[in-house]
DNA sequence: GCTGTTGTATTATTCGAATAATACAATCGA
DNA sequence: TCGATTGTATTATTCGAATAATACAACAGC
């Protein structure tokens, strides 16, 4: 059913990152227009309303701009796109870290477990 | 509210994660009798019919089992809690490698940005 | 002006998570 | 035997997420 997102979190969600993590690639370049909602939800294959509500947090948190009936754009707040592109792996990267003290690893085996998980430890596509 | 839980994911979710930790790291040690129901749903504050359904699926899967009315017991096969042991850390590992190739991030700068992170990049309890 | 595209709003329904309030069955201990 | 404790089951309600089906307003292009 549901190729693009897994049951645990809610859909909105996940669309919501998928879209930040777009932004932060510059996959969607700033002041650049992006698909209309029914198109974005026919892609992500969810509800129109969903994908609205999903865009409509983007556009409260300032990622995003609605020029009247023309169509969305993304933010031209360059700062705020830069600051995007580190706070993900640092956001991404501190709740590593807390999860895998919780789990009982020293603070400073961490990041050897996370190169011999990297080098054949696991198979990683 | 929910001084345990966070929003984005079922707390029966949570929950069942909390005492696979617990299990792995020998809190709960096999063979080991938990509390009743009615107390863990006290102690983490939630509705018993919710913790009912955690200690259900963590029954299904193995780790508890159940005697009679006489109480819940953590399983004796230490082996399954062998493998819990590796296999957890080595999932979220995984998972977060993955995560950021996601963002972008060279395959072989990530170790480099944990121990960027865990050494003085981030303030981490 | 008309039509299509855009974002937006509304109403209803379904579903699962979570809670609440019980009730029941089985065992243990006094 | 009696009562407390245990796990389990049942029914109902609330809530948010998601879907469905529309409807409306505003602008662009013909």
């Amino acid at each position: 059913m549901t190729t693009f997102f897994n049951s645990t979190q809610p859909i909105y969600l996940q669309i919501i990152s998928r879209v930040l993590l777009a932004i932060a690639k510059g996959e969607l370049p700033p002041g650049g227009k992006i698909s209309p909602v029914r198109d974005m939800a026919a892609n992500f294959k969810v509800n129109p309303n969903t994908m609205q509500k999903s865009l409509a947090k983007l556009e409260e948190m300032g990622y995003l701009y609605t020029e009247g009936t023309n169509g969305r754009y993304v933010t031209k707040n360059v700062e705020l796109i830069e600051n995007l592109k580190t706070s993900l792996p640092a956001e991404i990267t501190a709740n590593y870290i807390a999860e895998m003290l919780d789990c009982g690893m020293p603070r400073d085996e961490i990041s050897d477990y996370v190169s011999y998980a990297i080098k054949g430890g696991e198979k990683n596509g």
